[in-house]
DNA sequence: GGTAAATCGTGAGCGGTGCTCTCGAATATG
DNA sequence: CATATTCGAGAGCACCGCTCACGATTTACC
């Protein structure tokens, strides 16, 4: 059937992603909240209610950059951690380096994933939820295959730190995470895991919105490789070959 | 001169005070970006541009609001330390706690502080970096703190992970942070409680915009208590009185 | 091939925003 | 008391999101 797809069809395509190209400068330029439509329109060479016959709504266009953003974000951090030596640590290091290097070069779409919720809007959970979670999963990945190589460990020894028994409650709700992502780390490491995938967003989002205060760090990027480590060594990844 | 203030110098600052009240109450209700001088004046029962009388700009008045932030949660924190027991992790996980507390409290507000920066707006730095570093630097008392009770220790081995010599540049870095703030604490030690300190943020961030998914936690108050042994071990700050 | 239906761009219009300017009234200062 | 300063009102400019009625074009159907 929509072998050929109608002329009609394709130039439509063609303007929804002109739309979604202009509106991804805009916001690159701007930042979220000077996204206009009707600076798109003027863009677009058209007048702005013309644009209302391709995309709903301002919040609509702001879910697809969403997801975009989101989509562009889960690539990058696959193909990095593809690319890496097959060690934990290489992988791990991998996956931070190449979110931060997407957050630094991407600032105003990162803030628009992780930042301040912008006014108003409230990304819809259906569009937004599944390529959200793609950099977790990934790191997910890794901390299973960490735990594979080290043999498993004992039950009561995951590795480093605090042991400690959980709370019920808590525990049950990691042992639903668990299942969930069909891990076969104890929660244990799991619970460290998590506490690792918000310190690893922390640390950029303190670099990324000038947390740190400008000129605190001469290489940023010198530092950054030291949270890795520090990261790491928190779920039991050494540096060294594992 | 200014013993009793003219009595229209006394009108003023409760108009600007009334400003600002309002303010507040639209950026919780609202968000940063749904702040609006229109809706302040109306509220104030006064035509919108009475209301350029006494600020200058809606940045201006964001820039209020952001000091006035900043000072409230530094004044929750410092309330909170002061009030926890001596152990210096009673102390950090009261800091923790209360910065919890407060982002949980007020969101919006939080958000404005450590979320993305609200678009078309940059926040001056010579008024707001100021009260913005009180938290970070309660954070660095309680390192001291901890680190004189431990008795020092040696200088190569400042507790916990990954030891390693830092590259030169990123120690010089250090030094200059340790001279400024009057710390005693070992560079590496330093490393590892700003790591701690992004990570706070990181956690607290992740609950109060929702990135962990929600329903993910039934009792998210129990998981930030592990957050904060995890925070805490990697300062070398363990559970147990100090 | 001709006709009916769906699509699309235009332009006017509504209510909202930040911000500027002028003007008259109220207040403080000499 | 006269002068100078402060302040609120109101009009106005340019922008925003969004809706609607209207022709023009293109598609689909018979």
């Amino acid at each position: 059937m929509a072998k050929t797809p109608t002329p009609r069809e394709q130039a439509r395509q063609r303007t929804i992603a002109e739309i979604l190209r202009i509106g991804r400068e805009q916001l690159a330029k701007e930042g979220a909240a000077a996204l206009s439509l009707r600076a798109v329109a003027r863009e677009l060479g058209v007048v702005s209610s013309a644009v209302y016959r391709y995309v709903a709504s301002r919040d609509e266009l702001l879910t697809l950059l969403v997801v975009e953003a989101y989509t562009e974000l889960g690539d990058r951090v696959d193909a990095a951690v593809d690319a890496a030596p097959g060690t934990p640590f290489e992988r791990f290091a991998a996956l931070a380096r190449a979110v931060r290097e997407w957050a630094l070069a991407e600032p105003a779409r990162y803030g628009l994933l992780f930042g301040a919720p912008v006014p108003g809007y409230h990304a819809p959970a259906e569009q937004t939820t599944a390529p959200g979670t793609r950099v977790v999963a990934r790191l997910a990945g890794i901390l299973e295959q960490a735990w594979a190589v080290q043999g498993g460990g004992s039950a009561d020894d995951d590795g480093a730190g605090p042991g400690g028994r959980l709370p019920a409650q808590l525990a049950a709700d990691l042992e639903t995470i668990r299942r969930e992502y069909g891990l076969t780390i104890p929660v244990q490491l799991l619970a460290r895991g998590i506490t690792v995938w918000s310190g690893l967003f922390g640390a950029v989002n303190f670099e990324v919105f000038g947390q740190y205060g400008r000129g605190t760090f001469t290489d940023p990027a010198a530092y950054f490789e030291l949270v890795i480590r520090q990261l790491a060594a928190q779920v039991g990844i050494p540096e060294g070959p594992g």
